[in-house]
DNA sequence: AGAATTAAGATAGTATACAGTATTTAAAAA
DNA sequence: TTTTTAAATACTGTATACTATCTTAATTCT
């Protein structure tokens, strides 16, 4: 009746709800559903071939994820970020990146450090090729290898859930060719705070990296139109 | 203290799912519910007095609250908080406030500051008082000050989630008599950070404050039997 | 007796039905 | 025409019914 196409492990059970809410999310994300569209129950389920039911569940956890904006009795619809939203979740990336690079040099051990370096490597290798997809995710893998060896899981958590919330407006940043030598010097400081295990230097230099990502943003974002 | 979407208008409607949330978040917090507590659809139907839909789409959303565990088809239960998971918490809450206070610095209004002297004054007065929940509550309320000055809604809506997560585990600190004396004196470096408007004192502070709480807690925890 | 098996009950997953409320459309009044 | 009102429609909110699975306890087998 239903096929999960997203389990790969057949054995695997997924409810219904995360196959819907998997399946939105990504939509929104790639901007299949753009920021303003309502998302109609009978539509999604119809469209989807699933009840209600599993539907509206996932939209309620769409909502915490800050991903789509539900009225009561009205319905819900996909959330667009203002840029003041941008800023504030890019505040508090700061913030969490500062405390992230923190515990790595105290956690990471060597064994990840060559991971990360490796991956700093790819990243500057990509960035030849101008595929800015591609180019992004090389960015969260290197940052993603950081927070996975801090050790705290809250932190992992909250950082993901700041990224999705980031996630369609994160292209604006990799396009201009000059960003290749700022960038990796960044990376530098950061892989060097790290190796030597110099927590306050790691979490500054993550700071100000952030804080060059936030001003470019912005700047992008006031020369569209 | 639980004030979210409650609604003191009775003209406006707020939906079961919401009222079961509500129920169920205040039932855990003040323990009426206990960790590990299975929570059985059908049984909070019935005491509820609601059919089975509400409930679980306020499952749902306790759950990425962090309160609940949801196992598919096994069912909801209470989240219990392991040692770690409450140090990682605090780590957390230890970079947040900082960037907390550090903005209050900046934004934070005279008659704003006026307000969080108060708060302060009658909090050491009810301190004298010895009820803890009291003290809880209001220590909650200075740090509440602070954060709605802050003017970042994403950090309000996070810290609101860690302190909810924490609420449960916050008594542990302020029982000891010999308490009163340091938070007064570290709060008092916090209003004079923000009131003279130094934003790199204020996150210092701020960080110490909480990592002394940090260890405080700690060590009450590995004192319980 | 202890392990394995099966059957019964409990519980979550999903679909559907119905009720109530916004929204839209059409009609009537100004 | 423009505004108001009324009816129709399209939703969401909630309850309930049904199905699949898990758990537990009884039963059988070794």
């Amino acid at each position: 009746m239903v096929d999960y196409k997203f389990n790969i492990n057949a054995n695997e059970y997924l409810p219904l709800r995360d196959v819907v809410f998997n399946t939105l999310r990504d939509a929104i994300l790639t901007g299949k559903l753009q920021p303003g569209e309502r998302l109609m129950e009978n539509q999604l389920a119809e469209k989807l071939g699933v009840s209600r039911t599993p539907i509206r569940e996932a939209l309620r956890m769409l909502e915490l994820e800050n991903l789509v904006e539900l009225v009561p009795r009205k319905g819900a619809q996909v959330l667009d970020m203002s840029e003041k939203d941008i800023i504030d979740v890019l505040e508090l990336r700061g913030a969490l990146e500062a405390l992230g690079v923190k515990l790595a040099c105290k956690n990471m051990s060597d064994e990840e450090i060559l991971k990360l370096k490796k991956a700093h490597a790819d990243m500057m290798q990509i960035f030849e090729s101008g595929d800015v997809e591609k180019m992004a995710d090389a960015d969260e893998n290197f940052h993603d290898i950081i927070f996975n060896a801090t050790g705290n899981d809250k932190l992992i958590q909250i950082i993901s859930n700041l990224r999705i919330q980031l996630y369609r407006y994160r292209l604006a940043h990799l396009k201009s060719p000059g960003q290749k030598v700022v960038i990796e010097e960044q990376h530098n400081k950061i892989i060097n705070a790290i190796e030597n295990r110099i927590p306050s230097e790691g979490s500054k230099v993550a700071y100000e990296h952030v804080k060059y990502h936030t001003e470019y943003i912005l700047n992008s974002l006031n020369k569209d139109y």
